[in-house]
RNA sequence: GGAGACGUGGCUGAGUGGUCGAAGGCGCUGCUUUCGAAAAGCAGUAUGCUCGAAAGGGUAUCGAGGGUUCAAAUCCCUCCGUCUCCGCCA
């Protein structure tokens, strides 16, 4: 969400933001709601300060006769502006309705484009690997070696299901307690966080109403979340919170998706699954555009830094303004090099929302003047699988068919090297 | 799942239809006093929307939403949450 006034005054940038990320969005039709809604509100107000003025003298007049009087002038006021005061209440939430569909103002840096090819890189480290041998998938390595069992997977899960065994599971436990002590060393909080949450949290962090078909909901109205941020974000909903250093989390949580979106795109293998785990950066800092950049070359950083202790070759790409969600300010996607398809795949992305989602939350600090102000959020994926096994165990098959661990996983995994 | 109690400002705690955004206390800020501090006294101390250049004005908010009424913290309904007891389960 953003600031009424701030659209008021800009709406020609709203425009272009929504133009830039290909989004669908009217502003001159919110500009005409909220014209209504402040003339309503001028009205309204206007008769309810005559009515209080009435309201006051009541219980001072003892005479009957002067106090039935008021009385009944007060009635036929408020008959007056009845018809007034239900308009504003549906114009209200129209305007709210409306409000939570403006797009936030993409940065002048993203590159222009409408999906995913349109995505620039902009840096990469090493090099895609080499190999002497006739290089196998994930899927085979692993179902080779017992690591996974695709076919019970979905005979208990259905259609993406799959069940991680042996090295598989073990791997799987050694890259989050890696992760994580990673990032606790880097300062970070940890957080084990719930999925199954209240649609709140989910209008909150943006993710709702826009992508209703993407999540799984329950019957009591909850839903499960894609990702940590929803419920990491979400506990500061409506509290003043202390940003005079950036709060830091690393969050752990099970995400489910629906992909409603991606029918036979990665039908086969770990790529692209219902559940996942996730651990994710999260970040809240002062409102300051300068400490959100900063904050947020340092998340990538980071994530960059876990990536190159994995010894995983990877590229870094700024994604362009139609693949930003709506919330977004700009975002970085990290992909690494999985060779079986030869070519990067996404395991990492990091966004910055100015108070895009703190607004909506209602998340807020005080400043050095005293004013309180919406703080800033900011996400990055530290890890999560078991979508990064893809490139982990592609890059380091070996000749005799055997898998390297990376140096960093092994006191984790009890071993240098899975190969049986 | 059953029975009951409760939800008021930063905290505590009054308030059961009318001059209540809300007494008192604590805390916090400023001033007075003091060499300084403490204590004391005085003053101030919520947030949103809206009008205004500002000063300031108006309005809304007592868990959330709806209703009754000219008027709701107070009455009614729904929901959410907390606590106590019982049951059930890990």
């Amino acid at each position: 969400m953003l600031d009424i006034k701030f659209i008021r005054e800009n709406p020609e940038l709203i425009e272009h933001a929504a133009k830039k990320k290909h989004i669908n969005f009217d502003v001159k039709k919110l500009l005409r709601v909220d014209d209504r809604r402040r003339e309503l509100i001028a009205l309204v107000d206007q008769k309810r300060a005559e009515q209080a003025h009435f309201s006051r003298k009541v219980p001072g007049t003892t005479d009957t006769q002067e106090r039935e009087q008021i009385i009944k002038e007060m009635q036929m006021l408020k008959a007056d502006f009845q018809k007034e005061e239900d308009e504003l209440k549906k114009v209200i939430q129209k305007w709210q309705k409306l409000m939570l569909e403006v797009p936030n103002v993409p940065d002048v840096t993203v590159p222009e484009g409408k999906d995913d090819s349109d995505n620039v890189e902009i840096r990469t480290w090493g090099t895609p690997t080499q190999f002497d041998f006739p290089v196998k998938s994930h899927i085979d390595i692993m179902e080779q070696f017992d690591m996974v069992d695709f076919k019970r997977g979905t005979k208990v899960a259905g259609f993406r299901g799959h069940i991680l065994k042996n090295a598989g599971a073990k791997l799987t436990f050694a890259l989050w307690q890696y992760t994580l002590d990673f990032f606790v060393k880097k300062g970070y909080t940890p957080l084990l966080v719930p999925s199954l949450l209240n649609r709140e949290t989910f209008v909150g962090t943006g993710y709702l109403p826009q992508s209703e078909d993407d999540l799984y909901k329950t019957q009591d109205e909850q839903y499960l979340s894609g990702t940590a941020e929803v419920a990491s974000m979400g506990m500061f909903m409506d509290d003043e919170i202390d940003v005079t250093v950036a709060q830091k989390y690393i969050s752990f949580s099970p995400c489910f998706r629906r992909e409603a979106g991606s029918h036979g795109k990665d039908t086969r293998g770990l790529m692209r699954v219902h559940e996942f785990f996730k651990l994710e950066q999260i970040v809240l800092c002062e409102a300051s555009h300068e400490t959100s950049v900063a904050l947020h070359e340092e998340m990538t950083m980071y994530a960059e830094e876990l990536m190159q202790s994995l010894e995983l070759p990877y590229h870094v790409v700024a994604n362009c303004g139609g693949d930003l969600g709506l919330g977004q300010v700009k975002k970085y996607d990290i992909e690494a090099w999985v060779p079986s398809e030869e070519q990067y795949r996404e395991t990492h992305s990091a966004s910055y929302f100015h108070d895009f989602q703190t607004r909506r939350l209602n998340i807020r600090y005080r400043d050095t003047e005293g004013r309180l102000r919406f703080a800033h959020s900011l996400n990055n994926t530290a890890i999560a699988t078991p979508r990064i096994l893809i490139p982990l165990i592609e890059n380091n098959q070996q000749i005799d068919g055997s898998i390297k661990v990376p140096e960093v996983l092994q006191k984790y995994v009890g071993t240098d090297v899975i190969r049986d």
